[in-house]
DNA sequence: ACTTACGTTTACGTAAACGTAAAGCAATTG
DNA sequence: CAATTGCTTTACGTTTACGTAAACGTAAGT
């Protein structure tokens, strides 16, 4: 019996409220066993959890994170099932290679901006108005 | 006077309604002109917009891509101003670093699921069910 | 037994980011 | 000149992702 989780355990440890765990469950991307009524949550559901939450800063809906989480593991026999199972990790890498690409060139600008700022302060150095 | 957009046009090239482009001047991130009524929009909403849309793509919000947009010019004379907008955009930045990570993983994680994907139709060929 | 601290369900509320329909000008086109 | 086309505003609707309040169960401590 490996270890088990209550929901305040789990919402404590990633900043995140009992409310947002239960909705989470309620659009089925967690499953808590009950023990007498109350959630008991495996370490399938915190690592779940984590990919959840790792989507939502990469800015992913619930649905999203909910279809990638599916494609860790080929449980689907079926040769066709596994094709287009091939085909949905790739294009959401491929989306993902896209999104990369966004970044950096969000940071490009960010460090031009930084670096206009730094000008900025340099060329006026400790006056209260130009 | 440079190249002037009306809003059919942004919106064809960029693939958002008209609605949005609309929504995005009234929260303040576009200001395009008026000729008689009908906006016109410049090269710089032109830019804006792309920077919304990428910050679209990257999860933020549209208040978070206004903020970045802001950023872009250190118009801010005073020197507590530029001090604040620095720390600014260094969180920022600093955000961005995190949210490379997190996507550097979620292509690992998606690598291998291609992998065990791949590996599962290596193992059962051409049948119709396990 | 009473309080405290957790848990539960149900249900209405909210912010963001538009979608969509309604209704009215304005220019052009058959 | 009526109709179509494209712009406009106004305004209500929708989806996502929860927040928040109400009302209740339950186990632990005093």
């Amino acid at each position: 019996m490996s270890k088990r989780y209550t929901i305040r355990e789990l919402a404590e440890e990633f900043d995140v409220t009992t409310r947002a765990l239960r909705f989470y469950e309620e659009k089925g991307l967690l499953q808590p066993a009950r023990s007498k009524q109350t959630r008991t949550y495996s370490a399938a559901d915190r690592t779940r959890l984590k990919l959840i939450l790792r989507g939502k800063r990469l800015g992913l809906t619930l649905e999203e994170s909910s279809d990638i989480i599916r494609m860790y593991d080929p449980e689907a026999g079926n040769r066709q099932q596994l094709e287009t199972l091939l085909s949905k990790i790739r294009d959401k890498r491929a989306q993902l290679r896209e999104q990369q690409k966004d970044l950096e060139l969000m940071l490009l600008d960010l460090r031009d901006a930084e670096e206009r700022c730094l000008q900025a302060l340099a060329t006026e150095p400790k006056r209260a108005n130009g």
